[in-house]
DNA sequence: ATCCCGAGGG
DNA sequence: CCCTCTGGAT
């Protein structure tokens, strides 16, 4: 595809930004990233990691006492409790380890196809799915590769029949790069981008 | 459809 | 002030 070796060309550093050294530390920073930069989540998970090394040490301690570590990302009640659920569940049903299918990682709370996607491809190297996110739902919708109100699941339908499978991983971060670069939710900065004047001059501003 | 929610940019 | 950020659960 003509877009793909565009995007390849002009993003050939996109990568996942979240910092982790383990699985179930970018589990639990994709969980932390719901709605919030990944600059955010890394200013906020060296500590956090270094109170909780281990899954059983979330499983261990109280979602209140996870929550003064993560505060600062936002949604923090939310994200503590699916944070201890997911790692207790990691300990009770999986060993300590973050399962490597799509199926059983739908079963942690705080974990949907979005998470499970960047678990799977980028710790594990499976492109089970496709990852959409704000940023890739966007791009995909004002480059034409999916239908303007389709829904997030169907947009990955769309990409998953696109895109060849090996490339779902990258391919969705650079889309993710683009988006934070250059094709922005508001309005965009599109002048003088390559890939938008190639395949989508329609980052048309924000109604009102 | 709503709620959760702090930080950063405009 | 307003909007957005690698969403998910109810």
């Amino acid at each position: 595809m003509e877009l793909l070796e565009a995007l390849r060309e002009q993003y050939p550093d996109a990568r996942c930004e979240l910092d982790y050294s383990t699985p179930h530390e970018l589990l639990i920073a994709t969980i932390l990233s719901a709605q919030a930069t990944d600059v955010s989540v890394n200013k906020a998970t060296p500590a956090l990691f270094k109170r909780f090394p281990t899954p059983a040490d979330y499983a261990g301690a109280t979602p209140a006492e996870i929550e003064p570590y993560i505060k600062t990302i936002g949604l923090y009640r939310n994200k503590a409790r699916a944070v201890h659920e997911a790692m207790r569940a990691l300990c009770e049903r999986f060993g300590g380890q973050v399962p490597r299918t799509m199926e059983e990682l739908l079963t942690l709370r705080g974990v949907a196809r979005k998470t499970a996607n960047v678990v799977l491809g980028n710790a594990f190297g499976i492109n089970a799915g496709f990852v959409v996110d704000t940023h890739v739902e966007r791009l995909s919708k004002r480059l034409g590769l999916a239908p303007k109100n389709a829904t997030v699941a169907k947009v990955e339908q769309h990409l998953m029949k696109l895109l060849p499978q090996a490339t779902w991983c990258d391919a969705s971060h650079m889309l993710i790069f683009h988006g934070r670069r250059a094709c922005k939710a508001r309005g965009g900065e599109c002048g003088g981008n390559v890939i938008c004047e190639r395949f989508g001059g329609r980052c048309e501003k924000r109604k009102r």
